[in-house]
DNA sequence: GGATACCCGACTAATTCGGTCGGCTTAAGG
DNA sequence: CCTTAAGCCGACCGAATTAGTCGGGTATCC
């Protein structure tokens, strides 16, 4: 087990997702934008999040990112083991007589020990608790308006392009430079 | 709280001391030698945890470090801490209202709440234990038979000098090149 | 067909990790 | 006093990881 900033990510886009989840897919733009994580790090972690069949995703317009189940059967321990994937590897290669004679080396099963309450401890907290602590707090959600393809009914809703220089700027010309 | 190998190396080196800690002062060489850590990456362990007040030092010949304290009133969430010191910063600099508005920034609350949950388990686990946990194991302490200057009154117990490329190569000549 | 979104891989700067090196200070002991 | 054994310290290093960028795709809706 590992804890960095990026399982810190992950989470806090999860609890994102999961506090939107009934108005359809929510886009990586959006989460984001809310959520000031870069679009194109977000992708990286959707990416490994998808690949371990935590969410789910809907390409084309009016599509973006959905949990692939309940958030009360997703947990913490889920999420950071997905984009963190590559867990501690206990230099010894796990073997018991790691320095030559009877089982000398004393951590690798001292540091899975403590790997393993880890986990528990971080399995024991679901998606949904989170999201409910935050909805507790007093967090509103906005209501999300486009739901599908509702952008065009939006009388003058301008793409807007804040400061977004990433995937999404496909536009070689009108803009460039100045 | 970060977690990485680096905090074992520590936990470890710990450990060896506390098995140690009744025969005087252990030196950083010695632990190098049973635990496989590098002579001069632990004398770095060793300054922070020396600053931390968890080990002290004896300087000069016969010295070595041992415990500040009891092996009971270590914890593993001490040493960890202390070597892991920059610990996660939540990018919001700690204040609610992260994200221009009131409390949008859901995570440096979650995940601080994580953080006490690990540093209370970790808390919960001592040094005296973790010795315990060995000994319990069948691993016996070679008594060492140097208790100060009782090397000399070894038969032949020439350095041995091994393969130790660090700091104690103070030898300038009579060992260069062949 | 264009716009919107996900998808993917390469590339990058900054940081951390684990380790090396060299030189120093302190202290025991002969 | 001098050697030697130890801790002390700071600079440096390569590799890995982090967080992010970029430039393309591809699926899908209108």
């Amino acid at each position: 087990m590992r804890l960095t900033t990026k399982g810190r990510f992950a989470v806090t886009a999860m609890i994102d997702l999961g506090l939107r989840q009934n108005s359809g897919p929510v886009t990586l733009a959006a989460i984001s934008q809310r959520q000031q994580i870069s679009l194109s790090y977000l992708e990286q972690l959707f990416g490994k999040l998808r690949r371990h069949e935590l969410v789910e995703s809907t390409r084309g317009p009016g599509g973006g990112y959905s949990l692939a189940r309940s958030p009360a059967q997703i947990t913490v321990a889920d999420i950071i083991l997905s984009v963190d994937e590559p867990i501690d590897a206990t230099q010894c290669g796990g073997k018991e007589n790691c320095l030559g004679e009877g089982s000398r080396c004393m951590t690798h099963d001292l540091w899975a020990s403590l790997n393993v309450r880890m986990v528990e401890f971080l399995d024991s907290v679901s998606l949904q608790k989170l999201v409910e602590d935050q909805l507790a707090k007093g967090l509103q959600v906005e209501e999300k308006p486009n739901l599908r393809r509702a952008i065009s009914s939006m009388p003058a809703a301008k793409p807007i392009r804040i400061n977004v220089p990433n995937s999404v700027f496909a536009l070689g010309k009108a803009f460039n430079k100045t």
